[in-house]
RNA sequence: GGGCGAUUAGCUCAGUUGGUUAGAGCGCCACGUUGACAUCGUGGAGGUCAGUGGUUCAAAUCCACUAUCGCCCA
């Protein structure tokens, strides 16, 4: 084995073996129930980001573990056809190329598209794979895949069958750019500073009839009397306003109300009306009413009956009922008309303004409120199937508060528009005779001639909601269907509960009966080590590849795994990378370290005849450990198990056991091969618990490990088709945990006196330990306490108690022991004097508030038994301690 | 406006149902290449656990309020 770890060399020929082997499919003969998780999917355009390397790590840390417990594991992976993302991409080429979407049209648009796809689509697959994800690829699907379409249309048709799926013309977010309607999700709101225009529509009365000049002409108001004033941010929506509204029963307003007011540039007369939704203090008081251009006026306008007048085209200009305007430009318009307002003398005038603008998430325009037909999925039937799952506990989600957030949306949810105006993506089910009759068709049916399919597409999160079903082969009754549906957990980002769990829960309790999983799991995001979000324009985005390629796969996983908490964001900091990087060669030199004393996996099996105390100790330890990471696994705490994995390995097995095997090692043969046998059962079972977040280091070390010199290995010997430690509570001994935490802290204590009094390491000193009732135990730990104190093994000395006590020595006092380091010509009583008093001063401070806390009659009375004798065992040493240097002050 | 989260050592974070002296990594100081590892070892310094009040024998942990930062929903 080389000095150090290199990953480079080992991590790609692993993959390949274990993927090549087929141990990532479900192995039929596995002695317990299935353990199913599907990925979710990622963008087929898209490239490896932290969010892909947190949800591998997490779900294939799931998967090793649940399958090395001997679950029939399946983890199913695929990708997502990102309906925008890709006809984006595609349309982007085609510009290159000199031409367009339309001009190439439908049929090759697609071509092209699905051409792309071959060449480029299977880019992240492979990405996945260096992060070692343990998915079953034989089962890979992809959303536009035949039988992925299949289970999008049958949904389709069974919800529309059941009148969950309707087609209406409704006011729906529009994206001027991509040229489609997008669900309410993908709007996000941004705080803007605006203008408000406040604009004074006149009033026709007994002294004016109407405008007498044209528009422009700056006496179109001419002559008028009475006014009345809106303010509106968006100016050019006059164009459609169908009413002006007022607070019901304002005075101000009260000769107004039945009137007609003039709409500017159009001339149109309008009612003023009195609605409910008109906030009295808010500017003027009255509002202008666009029914065809915004939420609340369409409420309105419904509540009144009032004309729905749509101003624009499908790309944002504006169309023939804008008059004068038409064929500008959406905010050209408004700027021309804010002109023309301002000419007229009907701008009063212009006040800066704090709103909150749509944007599209997409393509960071602002989203246009507008009329148009389109598809919805009746939502509040499903939502409540997906709220009865989680309430009554058949879905639970981790962490817990997640569940709060999920309630108030699925019980304030509304419809959800479906179809979009692209090209990518499944197409519309829907079939429009000549006469105008529609059809809705399942997967086998054939449209009559004639027919002619809905141009459009669906939601791509609509097939993303049938993914743990579909990929599965519904609704074909498949055996895979039958044997891993319900899934197990959904693992993801708390960013997409909306788009994509609400979704899966809504559909799937719908579709299938039953909820597609028995929990989910939220992680949180990953941003920058200063807790910022990772953008490009910021320059502090961290590319997993090239993580994996510095520092290894095995680093990454592992601070992505235990850097944080479940569904906390995450701030990663690259000295952990680093750190984890480094435990990886620990693992790795501690494995050499092992093989080169000979220890092999024939050692497992020497009778443990010979057992020292510290040999007790670690084999207590080993096995608290796999019994606390059980718990916490268990309980998705994967950070903290991993972390306790971390600290045993280095801080108790490589820092103390592995000390102490060399010192053992030098015994009796038969002590020798006890220490082998421990040596090898504690690291090559601590592999096995590491191997789901660490797997490349860990099956490398272990093969070297656990190889049978002189015979082939069995095509199946890898660690991740090993039996995950359970641990043994009754190998637990906590008298060696305390007695051998004695000996640690006697060793640590006298490192530290030879290094405040410099001495040498290479020196070894003389010592006396005065055991009293632990000196029996204290004498077999002789030789480790003489190694790893470096105290002369002659000049060492164990006695129960002393006579007199060496002045020219520096003393260690622990409490019922006490030892002393005759440091001849490097003690200074005076600094040694300086040393205890500190020394005495904390354990006087010690005792008195454990005196204080036992002399408190309710402490005693109320606290629990075994903490009261817990602090009078405290109590007592510490009293001895006290003791000790009181006396030991006084000799000196 | 409603809700959620965070605030612990210089930095990044742990701290499982309240129970000894609150931990880790990095950074810092001192020493060290002894045959696993300098991607390391040994020893050390460093924290009024954001603040106030409360519950309790006991609070970083539970409750209330406040402050700051962040997120979600409307």
């Amino acid at each position: 084995m080389a000095k150090a770890y290199e990953h480079q060399p080992v991590e790609r020929p692993l993959y390949t073996w274990w993927e090549q082997s087929g141990f990532f499919a479900p192995r039929p003969d596995a002695p317990k129930p299935p353990f199913v998780i599907s990925i979710p999917p990622p963008n087929v355009t898209g490239e490896l980001h932290l969010g892909h390397a947190m949800f591998v790590t997490i779900e294939d840390l799931m998967i090793r573990w649940r399958r090395m417990q001997g679950y029939q594991t399946l983890w199913v992976p695929g990708t997502d056809h990102a309906g925008i993302a890709t006809q984006t991409l595609v349309e982007k080429l085609l510009r290159s190329e000199g031409t367009s979407r339309e001009q190439v049209g439908r049929e090759e648009f697609l071509r092209r598209t699905w051409e792309w796809k071959a060449k480029y689509g299977g880019e992240i697959q492979n990405q996945l794979r260096r992060l070692g994800a343990s998915c079953d690829w034989e089962r890979e699907r992809f959303t536009l895949d035949e039988g992925l379409s299949r289970s999008v249309q049958t949904a389709f048709k069974r919800l529309y069958d059941d009148g969950l799926i309707y087609k209406g013309t409704y006011l729906v977010n529009w994206s001027p750019n991509l040229q489609t309607a997008v669900s309410d999700l993908e709007v996000e709101f941004e705080t803007r500073q605006v203008s408000i225009w406040h604009v004074r529509y006149p009033v026709i009365n007994a002294d004016w009839a109407g405008p007498q000049h044209p528009w422009g002409s700056g006496r179109w108001a001419e002559g008028a009397t009475q006014w009345i004033t809106v303010a509106t941010t968006r100016p050019e929506t006059i164009l459609g306003d169908t009413a002006v509204a007022t607070p019901p029963g304002d005075p101000r307003f009260s000769d107004l109300l039945g009137r007609s007011a003039v709409l500017p540039a159009l001339a149109r007369h309008i009612p003023i009306i009195a609605d409910e939704y008109v906030d009295p203090e808010f500017g003027s008081g009255a509002v202008k009413i666009t029914p065809a251009h915004d939420k609340n006026d369409y409420e309105v306008g419904k509540r009144h009956n009032l004309p729905q007048i749509n101003i624009l085209n499908k790309d944002a200009t504006i169309n023939a009922e804008g008059g004068p305007y038409q064929g500008m430009e959406r905010f050209a318009a408004r700027k021309a008309i804010v002109q023309d307002l301002e000419r007229e003398g009907l701008l009063v005038k212009v006040d800066p303004h704090t709103m909150s603008v749509g944007i599209s998430q997409r393509s960071g325009e602002i989203i246009e409120p507008l009329l148009s037909e389109q598809w919805f999925v009746k939502t509040r039937p499903l939502a409540d199937l997906a709220l009865a799952a989680v309430r009554e506990g058949r879905t639970k989600i981790i962490p817990e508060r997640f569940e709060k957030v999920y309630y108030h949306w699925m019980e304030n949810i509304e419809d959800w528009c479906i179809s979009r105006q692209l090209w990518w993506g499944h197409r519309i089910p829907v079939w429009y005779m000549p006469d105008g009759t529609m059809l809705v068709l399942g997967p086998d049916e054939t449209p009559p001639e004639g027919a002619v399919q809905d141009p459009d597409v669906l939601d791509t999160w609509f097939s993303s909601g049938l993914w743990p079903f579909s990929t599965l082969g519904w609704p074909e009754q498949t055996p895979d269907l039958a044997t891993y549906y319900p899934t197990s957990v959904m693992e993801t980002g708390y960013d997409i509960i909306f788009f994509w769990v609400a979704r899966m829960m809504m559909l799937g309790c719908y579709l299938t009966g039953t909820e597609p999983f028995h929990t989910i799991y939220l992680h949180g995001l990953v941003r920058d080590e200063h807790g910022r979000k990772m953008s490009k324009s910021y320059g502090n985005v961290v590319n997993p590849l090239e993580v994996m390629d510095a520092q290894g796969t095995d680093a990454l996983r592992y601070t992505l795994a235990t850097s944080g908490t479940p569904g906390q964001d995450l701030n990663l900091n690259p000295q952990r990378i680093e750190a984890a990087r480094n435990f990886a060669n620990k693992i790795w030199n501690i494995t050499r370290f092992v093989i080169s004393k000979g220890v092999r996996s024939s050692d497992a099996n020497n009778p443990l005849t010979m057992l020292s105390l510290a040999d007790r100790w670690i084999l207590s330890r080993y096995h608290r450990l796999c019994l606390d990471s059980d718990r916490l696994l268990e309980g998705y705490n994967f950070g903290e198990a991993g972390r306790q994995m971390h600290d045993f390995l280095w801080g108790e097995f490589a820092d103390w056991y592995v000390e102490i095997a060399k010192v053992q090692l030098e015994g009796s043969a038969e002590q020798q091969a006890t220490t082998r046998a421990v040596l090898y059962t504690v690291l090559e079972g601590t592999l096995r618990l590491l191997h789901p977040y660490i797997p490349f280091i860990t099956e490398e070390v272990w093969q070297y490990l656990t190889r049978v010199e002189g015979q082939e290995a069995a095509a199946s010997h890898s660690i991740m088709l090993a039996a995950y430690p359970s641990g043994d509570a009754a190998l637990l001994n906590p008298q060696a945990e305390t007695d051998w935490d004695l000996v640690q802290t006697l060793i640590v204590a006298i490192r530290n006196i030879r290094s405040e009094y410099k001495v040498e390491p290479a020196k070894w000193v003389a010592a006396t330990v005065v055991g009293g009732e632990r000196v029996t135990m204290l004498r077999e730990q002789a030789a480790l306490i003489a190694r790893l104190g470096r105290v002369d093994l002659q000049r060492l000395e164990i006695v129960e108690s002393i006579a007199a006590k060496p002045t020219q020595s520096a003393a260690i006092v622990l409490g019922g022991v006490e030892a002393y380091l005759p440091l001849a010509g490097l003690i200074d009583l005076e600094a040694e004097r300086v040393r205890l008093r500190k020394e005495l001063e904390q354990a006087e401070a010690d005792v008195a508030r454990r005196e204080a806390k036992l002399d408190n009659p309710s402490f005693v009375g109320k606290a629990p038994a075994n903490v009261v004798q817990r602090e009078r065992d405290s109590l007592e040493t510490a009293r001895a301690a006290l003791a000790s240097l009181r006396e030991r002050l006084a000799e000196i």
